[in-house]
RNA sequence: GGCUGAGUGGCAGAGUGGUUAUGCAGCGGCCUGCAAAGCCGUGUACGCCGGUUCGAUUCCGACCUCAGCCUCCA
């Protein structure tokens, strides 16, 4: 049975959604107004891969993923470079969704923009105000939430009301009665993208647009909930406010949250200036070996980010293609080799514990090697199907081995200039000219090209 | 200051009240012309101090250190 870390009750919870074998999820996605870092690749693995296992796990999933397309960072830069808002942020939905079919992820089943949505935000913004829960002090003024008016805010992050306002950072002007009131519509200023609605021409807060992308297309309660720890609050505290003051409903059943990726153990952040962009990354490594580097540690906890550890994440991707290379299709009917499968789904049940599902493909190849040794092809094939069919829950090794081992040729030797010298290798050896075999086995390593020479003949693979 | 969470072997990273995580690196062996890959073997690791317990890295308490949120942020 599946067992989630729902941070609303900061505990394991077991899974039940809503409607049996029907889950319903929405996940915060990206700002578009430049181009995404290792953080968004991180939660975007995280949540594809929890999608994934609910899939493989017979749930009929309706995974939501939004774009946050008007904002202030977004009217910023596109002032900045001279463009209309629009053409920017088009051009970063672009970019992202180039850097995540590089990652393997799997396409939401609806991708909603918040610009598509204004009418339905309108629409929120009005009953909250009916409801007493949101005011606009003046004609022209922005709209506020009045958090003092929910009783239940802080449920999700633990904070109250009152600690928070202690401590609060932030200024209350005229138009705002308390410093915790957050911004439901923005008065428009002049050339700025605007919308006419009921208290003046203007555009939505960040807060409400999720409120509204997520509950018009899964309902008022819906399953999973999930985004970076830093949305925990204010942003998804705001939501609930929002959703649940608008409904008078229970808005959702389980809050994931993912931990973050360090650098130097310090939060890789645009505000720090220590991020890397996927594209950076994407130079050196491919997105299968930046989604191991991933799925090697808990979602919930931090990840560091290095060049050495995701040499690592290649190596340890290697040797799990590196037991696939060669194998034919499993034989058919036969029972499905060991209990792994049991293993994997006991690891991915608590809590998505991807490490340890890895685990368990790990020691699935080595059995698979171990057969492969013994001459026993059957159990052999059998065994790289199933690693095949568990790595693809975590969006890994679905690729030809050969293919992946060969680098695809992207960078150094052509290869077909590798075989003309593995060629000229063999036929040196056949002879018995051992130096001149091993003068060319130490340039291709030169190279970046490893030979492994088999029964079956000699192997190569890039570095 | 308030609220979360973390400190595991050379590195990365799970987990557990008493017994092998896993990967990388290292060492020995098999295989190999030699390698590589693979296989076999190989590591008295759990921040500090107390407490509970027959027994704690694992539970409890204090302490130290670190990170995150409390302002935009995946």
């Amino acid at each position: 049975m599946l067992v989630v870390y729902n941070t609303l009750s900061n505990r394991k919870e077991p899974f039940e959604p809503l409607e049996p074998g029907k889950v319903r999820m929405y996940v915060c996605g990206i700002t578009v107004y430049d181009l995404c870092h290792v953080g968004h690749a991180r939660m975007m693995v995280v949540f594809d891969v929890i999608c994934r296992y609910l899939r493989a796990s017979g749930y009929d999933v309706t995974y939501v993923r939004n774009i946050t397309d008007i904002d202030d960072k977004i009217i910023n830069r596109a002032a900045e470079l001279g463009v209309e808002t629009p053409a920017l942020t088009q051009r970063f939905i672009d970019a992202m969704h180039q850097d995540f079919a590089e990652l393997g992820l799997l396409a939401p089943d609806v991708e909603p923009r918040a610009t598509e949505y204004i009418a339905r935000i309108v629409e929120m913004i009005a009953v909250l105000v009916d409801k007493g829960l949101a005011y606009q002090e003046r004609e022209g003024a922005d709209v506020y939430y009045s958090v003092s008016a929910f009783a239940d805010y802080g449920k999700l992050s633990g904070k109250r009301p009152a600690e928070l306002r202690a401590g609060s950072r932030v200024a209350v002007d005229e138009a705002k009665r308390d410093p915790l009131d957050f911004v439901l519509w923005k008065a428009a200023k002049p050339g700025e993208p605007q919308w006419p609605s009921p208290w003046g021409a203007g555009r939505p807060g960040w807060h409400i647009e999720c409120s509204a992308m997520s509950t018009a297309l899964l309902g008022d309660t819906f399953d999973i909930h999930g985004g970076g720890r830093d949305l925990q609050f204010p942003h998804h505290e705001n939501e609930i406010a929002q959703s649940e003051g608008c409904s008078g409903r229970s808005f959702v059943r389980y809050w994931l949250h993912n931990g973050f990726v360090d650098v130097n153990d310090e939060k890789m952040s645009k505000s720090l200036g220590n991020f890397f962009t996927l594209r950076d990354v994407l130079q050196h490594f491919r997105g299968e070996e930046i989604r191991m580097f991933i799925v090697a540690s808990h979602y919930r906890s931090p990840l560091n980010y290095a060049e050495s550890n995701l040499a690592e994440a290649r190596a340890a991707l290697t040797r799990l293609y590196t037991a696939l290379r060669g194998l034919g299709p499993a034989p058919a009917g036969a029972p499905e080799p060991g209990d792994y499968e049991a293993r994997f789904r006991a690891a991915m049940d608590d809590d998505f514990n991807t490490p340890n599902a890895l685990a368990v493909l790990f020691e699935l190849a080595r059995d698979l090697n171990r057969a492969r040794d013994n001459d026993d092809e059957a159990l052999a094939n059998g065994l790289g199907a199933l690693l095949r069919r568990l790595g693809a829950v975590l969006g890994l090794l679905q690729r030809e081995a050969e293919d992946y081992l060969s680098g695809d040729g992207e960078h150094g030797l052509a290869s077909e200039r590798i075989e003309a010298l593995v060629a000229e290798r063999a036929a040196a050896r056949a002879g018995r000219d051992w130096q001149r075999a091993d003068a060319i086995r130490a340039e291709l390593l030169a190279a970046g090209v490893v030979l492994e020479d088999g029964a079956g003949g000699t192997a190569w693979r890039r570095k």
